[in-house]
DNA sequence: TTGTAGGCGTTATCAG
DNA sequence: CTGATAACGCCTACAA
């Protein structure tokens, strides 16, 4: 294990500078005579000629690394957001650090601190703490930040948004438009802008609609498990059923919960969609894959990562044109949990 | 956006060199008189001090980060390995940077490269490429090798799999044990080897008991997809029906295929398990959301990446006691998509 | 077109 | 105990 070629090694080999060594290996555009070039690349190639990143980023004080805080990896919303980022990062020569904050803002105040040590100059974050003291501290000395998912208020953090509201409007809607009336909503605990947001869309549209919401709501506060969730499904389920009279349908603040509700139904043989309508949220994979196929909303996540990604390689460039947040659309999924109802005595 | 304070700023400061500056700020144990300290600590962070890695790793040579390359982030198994992985790589202050190969050999290639640019020593490598030249070179310089999942077959690159061949004798096994005797397996095509090893297990368990196997295999390559494993399952299903007489139990690769088969069958009303059994691989969180919840095989995902990871940091340290590869092993989940027809007439 | 030399922020060696 | 000073590998004025 010997020590490794540098461009000096280099220099000696070709009998010329270092500096010009470095002019070739790094395209600069600073002109060198063809032959030399030639030589020394070819050289670098026999040698096996490794550049050295921190050489050259201590230099130019930045690190062509972006730094992604998301609270936990193991939720397939979030890894299909890093997914995208990861694509955009590569195809630009960045390199992406991921880092599951768990939802504990004693850990993202942790990851920051690497991410600054490490002369990362870009981040997005899908924040959970309250206090954003330390990042707008940390973007005065230069930090791009921008906030996925959940928002953070301050001046130049760029966000990336869902629009929560009009996608819980949306599947409200959709299912009034089936001839529901009586709609039920299971969400856990409504402890985050997002959630409340979904939430929010689903009154408007009941008020809209002239109906009564009808809401149950999980209090447990807790980190993503996928397991936790179809579980408060289930008792939320079993809540909104001691209603009287019965919902017809019922939409769900996740598609895991979605199963939850499903599952519960089908044990107390309610079937779906005959007796009772099921709306998931998420649109995750194995909601076609289950029996009936989840009728559900789809927030583009994977294409979030990329825009997010996008902006933030603009942001960092110094682009001074002006950015804008953006809103993301939800998409209805329309499958087979849903049925209509119009024109029916009930 | 002023330039960041250096232990020289420091210096000039407290009025003393950047040398001790750095001696109090790096915790080294080179002895500094207690006033001194404490006034240089002070300052530093009343100053807002956020020590440069590039400069300290430049001069260590080594950069406190691992790369882990995977086929797809997206690929739940893997963002449960890579969970491990990062925190175990959190608590002994390493840094994470994930590279999604998309099972191209090209691509990882040029991961590998950034990975070596970037001074990182240490790899964490789910690698799908047949050439393994590269990385023996790369190791030569000095990168250290753990392999999961998939074998490498390279001195000084340490292993550390799932017992493949068990888990498929095992799945098997269960089958047989609760009565089965025409038990099908369904796998996506045969062209890696932990796919070819549960296969193999399979077999084997066949052969013991004296039965006759009976296995379809898709022929599509694919790239993982959830989606496409579903589909799979659904078509394999249809082929495997076509055999008479039909198999009592079916057998899948993984858990998204046989919910596809499950599905299948369902379209066809065979009930599970009333009429067929089915038996999954995986152990995927939703598997005991659907109905009937899925008896399924478990590779300890999460702990192949904390020990993976864990692995790596020793043989980083240059712990030159002898390492060992580990074969981790599978465990059986029993839920409800299995019946026992022992003692029937069937 | 090429070379020289200084510096990016940090640590380590060697004197004091 | 403390301080100069020389690296680490690379880039870039500036000079030739």
């Amino acid at each position: 294990m010997k020590k490794p070629t540098t461009i000096h090694d280099i220099a000696k080999m070709a009998n010329v500078s270092s500096a010009t060594v470095s002019r070739v290996l790094s395209n600069s555009s600073y002109p060198v005579s063809k032959e030399l070039k030639e030589r020394i690349q070819q050289i670098a190639k026999e040698s096996n000629y490794i550049p050295n990143m921190l050489g050259k980023q201590l230099k130019k004080n930045s690190s062509n690394t972006i730094g992604v805080i998301i609270p936990s990896i193991v939720n397939p919303f979030y890894s299909s957001v890093i997914f995208g980022i990861e694509e955009v990062a590569r195809q630009n020569n960045f390199t992406v650090i991921v880092c599951n904050s768990l939802q504990d803002p004693a850990l993202e105040d942790e990851y920051l601190r690497t991410i600054m040590e490490k002369q990362v100059k870009g981040l997005i974050i899908s924040s959970i703490s309250k206090d954003k003291s330390q990042l707008t501290q940390l973007m005065k000395l230069g930090l791009n930040v921008i906030a996925i998912d959940q928002k953070i208020d301050e001046d130049n953090v760029n966000q990336i948004e869902f629009d929560y509201h009009k996608a819980g409007y949306l599947a409200t809607k959709h299912l009034q438009e089936k001839g529901h009336e009586r709609i039920g909503y299971v969400t856990s605990k409504l402890d985050r802008p997002s959630r409340r947001s979904i939430h929010q869309g689903y009154m408007s549209a009941m008020k809209d609609a002239g109906l009564k919401p009808l809401v149950v709501e999980s209090q447990t506060e807790e980190v993503y498990n996928a397991i936790t969730e179809f579980d408060t499904g289930k008792q939320l389920t079993q809540k909104l059923l001691e209603h009287s009279p019965q919902p017809t349908a019922i939409f769900a603040c996740n598609d895991m919960m979605a199963f939850g509700v499903i599952n519960e139904l089908s044990q107390r043989d309610i079937q779906v969609p005959e007796q009772v309508s099921v709306m998931g949220f998420d649109g995750i994979d194995v909601g076609q894959m289950i029996h009936p196929p989840l009728t559900t909303i789809k927030q583009p996540d994977y294409e979030m990562g990329k825009m997010a990604c996008k902006m933030l390689l603009d942001m960092m460039q110094g682009d001074d044109s002006p950015m804008f947040d953006v809103m993301l659309q939800p998409k209805l999924l329309e499958r087979k949990s849903i049925r209509d109802i119009r024109g029916e005595g009930k």
